[in-house]
DNA sequence: GGCCAGGCTAGCA
DNA sequence: TGCTAGCATGGC
């Protein structure tokens, strides 16, 4: 079955989608970027279901076509078209964001390099967690390996139309793990302790994760800090990566760092005290600002010759 | 080979 | 309350 989403324009999915392709090499996500599709599984209703997104239209009248079996039930294809449109961030009036940083000296090259992407984001608040955790402190690529070994030991393998589909752990499968089982994956043992800890305490029902989705940012930080292995930054990257909140200044993280030092042309590293500073005037897009930033410093290297 | 990675905790003053 | 050593390992 196929159902049609308009995003509010504009509306890049391709530089989107090129995005996503890059990161890891799992079986999760598959992307096509001469079809313009993404497909991937989710859990719905306790049970994996696939779904594929299809770009049709032009960045400024975009459309998305979503294709989905045909046995989910009305409240389940809802569900879906609802978190296809926050993974998307289909609703965002980034136009809003565009008109007042048209002028700002070192925002509106980003705004012209990135014009039309939006933030994609992971469909599930454990998977999302996992991810950012085990990303603390260690280089993206390193991190991406360690995902990869993560899914590839606890995630399900499913076959459809000779494609491989993984879908990601489940609380339920990682609290039935050994810290050693991670740590054989080259997790250092504190982070297997983190990551099996925190599945533990959701699948036990101690934290229902999905009650965060009513609150606020700082009410979500506040509710989450107290777990051991999570900090503001794990948090601030959840609200982003998670629940596409748009409002959100990681002032600490080294990526957002090296982005400000690169696009104000700074000749020094700028503290996380030097990013508030300059990000007063950035509300309420500090997470699209944020986002264009680290854009910024993914962009291909450019290959020396010689 | 040394420093850096999209940090956090625990221990100390 | 604020500071810092230690963690743990790949990338460059």
């Amino acid at each position: 079955m196929i159902k049609v989403i308009k995003p509010v324009s504009p509306f890049d999915f391709s530089k989107m989608l090129r995005r996503v392709s890059s990161a890891g090499k799992n079986n999760i996500v598959h992307v096509d970027m001469d079809n313009q599709t993404y497909k991937r599984m989710v859990h719905l209703a306790n049970r994996p279901v696939l779904f594929q997104v299809k770009a049709i239209g032009s960045i400024d009248e975009p459309e998305l076509e979503v294709e989905f079996p045909e046995t989910l039930s009305q409240r389940e294809q809802d569900e879906l078209l609802v978190m296809v449109k926050r993974m998307f961030s289909t609703d965002i009036d980034i136009k809003q964001f565009y008109s007042q940083f048209s002028d700002h000296r070192y925002i509106a090259p980003l705004i012209s390099d990135f014009y039309g992407v939006r933030l994609v984001t992971d469909p599930d608040l454990f998977e999302s967690m996992v991810k950012i955790i085990t990303g603390q402190q260690v280089n993206l690529t390193f991190a991406a390996v360690l995902i990869d070994r993560l899914i590839d030991l606890a995630g399900e393998h499913i076959e459809h139309e000779s494609e491989t589909f993984s879908v990601f752990p489940t609380a339920e499968n990682m609290a039935s793990l050994e810290y050693g089982q991670l740590r054989e994956l080259q997790f250092s043992q504190r982070k297997a302790e983190y990551i099996i800890d925190f599945a533990r305490l959701i699948a036990s029902g101690t934290l229902d994760v999905n009650s965060l989705w009513a609150k606020s940012d700082e009410e979500v930080i506040s509710s989450l800090l107290p777990i051991r292995g999570i900090g503001r930054w794990t948090i601030e990257c959840l609200l982003i990566f998670a629940m596409g909140r748009t409002n959100v200044l990681p002032a600490a993280d080294i990526g957002l760092r090296n982005g400000v030092r690169k696009a104000w042309g700074l000749e020094y590293q700028p503290s996380e005290e030097d990013v508030r500073r300059l990000a007063e005037d950035w509300a309420p897009w500090n997470t699209y600002i944020t986002y264009y930033l680290w854009e910024s410093l993914a962009v291909e290297p450019v290959i020396k010759e010689g």
